[in-house]
DNA sequence: CGCTAGGATATCGTATACGATTTCGAACAA
DNA sequence: TTGTTCGAAATCGTATACGATATCCTAGCG
């Protein structure tokens, strides 16, 4: 296979962090930098004034970028009372997964008609290091790469609304990865199997709604070994006083 | 037909209005409630001063309502300069269409098992009225039963998620009922007859896949009509100075 | 021992004030 | 006329202050 020359990009999916903006600005990207990040975990009271003072901010840009957050969907507020990292219970997770396979089967099939050789085999590199990673039993790695793989197939989506939604949806699977997520090798290896196919339908240019079939059932099948893995995905939510 | 006994509610898409909260929430509903009824059109600036002092508030819970606003996707932003109710040129309007006709084909399809024979009525009685509208031409009202149709499809749907993309999807819709929307008798007309094939679907339990077709068929051909009837859908913003 | 009342504490919510930045227009030179 | 500079006005961005609300703890009562 052709490897090596094949260039390599951060890909869609990474943070920026770059945050050279107004306070407000820096805030919302910081917080949001620590909920994805793992610093922040589930159920983390975001306390206005502690937040303000780590960051050396007054406590009016904090307090936006949290409402900021919150209508994205990371953080969960209630009146007088606060606002804590959106926790996300089994329920949740499965509602996220299956709108994420929804989305991102629509984004994969609009994307593919763009998708040109040398991506396809950027994207083939990717998923052979995936197999690689899969021998070394390395998870986090896989993790990544199987992130970046994604990236590739949806990043030439036309519509900037759709990919919007998939990298929120990304992000918010992202705050659970250290919660619920079980690395499953079984399915893993299915995974690298399927991701073959997906671009060898992609390559022949197969019609988009097979490949919007196929990409949505590659998620949602992917959910349903992670759940059936999770013996008890934790439903409490931890308190978030250290 | 079986009409008059059928009960009908107020709806899936009808906004709440009552806004009991902070006066940041309140804010909040506030200027939604005013792009989505067209009081502020695309373009329209919105000061910070001005808002916070026709609500009787200080700016900082306005600023904070603004904010989340855009993170909503309903205002564009500019560091230092301010915000406009977000416009919506054509290709902006095809995006949210595509999308919202993804996102309501899967919704649609996700509630059709939940639909009871009773919703399925009310749906007909609602299809009903909207052929009535036609021949009164009555387009605003058919407007509305439209959206009070597709909202009974699409209302049980159990992951909110998904309903919760809907609902914004037609929001963002209404914010260009005046300035792009047109009436196109001819497509009116079709969509009534899609509105009872679909609901034939529903009734005889067809499999997910079909409807979700349709449902999104369905959208995206009204898509294409209003799209053609549109001479020259305005490209340039309005000034919002009055 | 369990429950309730009341106050102390923590935290939120928003008004006000003021510095920072952009925008707009007028005066002036080419 | 056209372009440029400079200053005033408009507007944003955020710190601070303080009132409002919820939560927690303690003491007292049954």
């Amino acid at each position: 296979m052709t490897d090596a020359v094949v260039a390599r990009r951060p890909g869609i999916l990474t943070n920026d962090e770059t945050a050279p903006g107004s306070k407000s600005e820096r805030a919302y990207t910081a917080i949001k930098a620590q909920i994805i990040r793992g610093t922040y975990t589930p159920g983390y009271r975001l306390v206005l004034a502690k937040i303000a003072g780590e960051l050396g901010f007054s406590v009016v840009p904090v307090r936006e970028a949290i409402r900021r957050l919150e209508a994205e969907g990371l953080v969960s507020f209630e009146r007088n009372v606060g606002a804590t990292v959106a926790g996300i219970d089994p329920t949740e997770y499965l509602y996220t997964m299956q709108t994420l396979s929804i989305i991102e089967g629509a984004a994969t099939a609009l994307s593919a008609p763009l998708i040109d050789a040398v991506e396809i085999a950027r994207a083939r590199a990717v998923n052979e290091e995936m197999r690689q990673c899969l021998e070394n039993f390395d998870p986090v790695r896989f993790t990544a790469l199987n992130q970046e793989f994604h990236g590739i197939l949806f990043e030439h989506c036309p519509n900037p609304h759709i990919l919007d939604l998939v990298r929120r949806g990304w992000i918010r699977l992202a705050t659970l990865r250290s919660s619920t997520f079980r690395f499953v090798p079984e399915r893993a290896q299915e995974s690298v199997q399927e991701h073959s196919a997906l671009l060898q339908l992609i390559e022949s240019s197969a019609d988009a709604d097979t490949i919007e079939r196929f990409a949505r059932r590659h998620r949602s099948t992917t959910l349903d070994a992670y759940l059936a893995q999770a013996t008890h995905p934790a439903t409490e939510q931890q308190s978030g006083k250290p």
